[in-house]
RNA sequence: GGGUUGGUAGCUCAGUGGUAGAGCAGCGGCCUUUUAAGCCGUUGGUCCAGGGUUCGAGUCCCUGCCAACCCA
């Protein structure tokens, strides 16, 4: 039905595959069953070259990733999690037997090794090898050793290939996980709690976007993949617990892109008797932290694919401040307030802002927004004060009611982090929620109102995008290249 | 959803209507401190799938599948 690159890798009729189980059937011939676990390493292949002692007897483990024969010696280069090193073999040491198995592994074999450190003419670090055991037979080729491996669609479905073939890879994520590690240690030392709300919602809400859904079978009904995390957390703060954050994935059903995977990483984190101020500092020293704990600097270089600087990121603080007005009365004229929305869209559209038929008038404003000012905003900036309608769980600012207290942090031309002062009031909180559920009575979350008649305290909120702070921090172009198994469309 | 580009050996890629190719990997041989080891020999193909044009299609045309990028 279907076939491609991607299928022929699983097709089991190549003769290199053919050649591997001929191997492992002669293994198993002689008596030695080639995935048996009976070796526990002394260290890792890392730590046995780092605390190197010429004759310290080492036993160390790893997936074979280089074989180069010398006739009566061999060496191979083991590899695990922590780096490689290099093993050597000769045939009077190890017999003629044991020596003829070992010369005939495999790449992508798994091995574990016992003997001595020593230093090669050329000042390698290596184990002399006195005996070892086969501890996983490969069945199939690792891909290849000098390009790595390119295809984009194998890279993503079978990612174990991309992060064996590609170090630049392996490292990405190795530094997502550190990323994640420091958002937490940060929200720690600040006092909040870590707390976990449900993946499954009967009412998706916290969020305008479109769900998955799906069905529960001993309750009878339907529920929904979570779009956001802020009702639940907002309970909590009712709750009495005043500092709390998620982090943890939403499901959108939306289309994908370089931007957009539809399951992602949101961080949520609130704070009581906090404001869209506090959350700015939030955000900020958050972002700085991470970078340098991870990075160890706050300057971001983004290269292309020939190493070539394209953008160069300071995250030093203060970070700028603006009004959402203002850049909009910056990009789409002075008079852009004063025009009458049918104006307006004429405008926007004359600009190269492209809007829908039925954009409400402050949607025609917004996509000027994204489309004209959010990519041109490189440097880190918070952009305060957007319409009300944008934003349906925030606070009126007193000095301007048709703005909300709320912050929209943009670097990288992305929208990284939302903000605001949290809406407490309960009667005006059901209004506006009314108004923007345009008279779905199903898509109000009752509880959650109720729970704000409880009284909620004062509190700023804010969300980050974590693989958007990732594609920002190790400098990637797609949402793809920091998660590990991306959404594709299934196979077969 | 629309446009563009791509899909050829395990991997990375050439092949522009006339016998299906290279490097690496694999297999065999030589070599006891190599490291992109080297040297000699050699195996390996549903050219993404299906249809069409043609004496002849990896190549041209149509349809479909998958991916990347751009747009929505």
């Amino acid at each position: 039905m279907v076939d491609s690159g991607a299928d022929a890798v699983m097709d089991d009729t190549n003769a290199l595959m053919e050649q591997r189980r001929a191997k492992l059937a002669a293994l198993r011939a002689r008596g030695i069953d080639p995935f048996k676990n009976q070796f526990t390493p002394s260290e890792s292949c890392g730590r046995a070259r780092a605390e190197y002692a010429e004759g310290r007897t080492v036993a160390v483990a790893g997936r074979i990733t280089a074989h180069r024969d010398m006739g009566k010696s061999q060496f191979m280069d083991l590899r695990d999690q922590s780096g490689r090193v290099q093993i050597y073999a000769q045939k009077q040491v190890l017999g003629d037997e044991q020596y003829d198995i070992f010369r005939h592994l495999d790449l992508g074999d798994f091995l574990g090794v016992r003997g001595s450190l020593f230093t090669t003419k050329t000042g390698e670090i290596s184990v002399k090898v006195q005996s070892f055991v086969i501890l996983a037979k490969a069945l199939r080729p690792p891909p290849a050793k000098w390009h790595g491996l390119e295809d984009t669609e194998i890279r993503y479905r079978q990612r174990y290939l991309d992060l064996m073939a590609n170090d630049e890879v392996r490292q990405v994520f190795l530094r997502r996980s550190q990323i994640i590690r420091e958002v937490r240690n940060f929200l720690h030392q600040r006092g909040f709690v870590e707390v976990e709300t449900p993946m499954m919602q009967a009412i998706p809400g916290g969020a305008a976007a479109q769900p998955f859904k799906t069905w529960h079978n001993a309750l009878g009904c339907e529920f929904f993949l979570r779009i956001a995390l802020e009702l639940y957390l907002k309970r909590l703060l009712v709750g009495g617990l005043d500092r709390v954050f998620e982090l943890g994935r939403n499901f959108r059903n939306e289309g994908l892109s370089r931007r957009h995977n539809p399951e992602f990483t949101m961080l949520e984190a609130y704070q009581a008797y906090g404001d869209y101020e506090s959350m700015m500092e939030l955000v900020q020293s958050l972002v700085c932290y991470v970078a340098e704990q991870v990075l160890g600097t706050r300057v971001i270089e983004h290269r292309d694919a020939a190493g070539v600087v394209q953008r160069t990121i300071d995250l030093s603080p203060p970070w700028r401040r603006v009004m959402y007005k203002e850049l909009v009365l910056d990009r789409a004229g002075p008079d852009w307030f004063d025009l009458t929305p049918p104006q307006r869209r004429v405008r926007a559209l004359e600009l190269g802002a492209e809007l829908g038929q039925d954009y409400e008038d402050f949607e025609v404003t917004h996509a000027i927004f994204e489309k004209l000012i959010e990519p041109t905003l490189i440097q880190p900036t918070f952009v305060t004060h957007a319409p009300k309608e944008l934003v349906p769980l925030a606070k009126l600012s007193p000095a301007d009611p048709s703005t909300v207290e709320v912050f929209e942090c943009c670097i990288n031309g992305q929208e990284i982090a939302p903000a605001y002062s949290e809406q407490n009031d309960p009667l005006e909180q059901r209004d506006r929620l009314e108004h923007q559920s345009g008279g779905e009575p199903q898509k109000l979350d009752e509880d959650f109102l109720v729970a704000l008649e409880h009284g909620m305290p004062p509190a700023g909120g804010m969300g980050l995008g974590i693989d958007r702070l990732c594609m920002l921090l190790l400098g990637q172009e797609s949402i793809r290249d920091v998660i590990l198994f991306p959404q594709l469309r299934p196979k077969g």
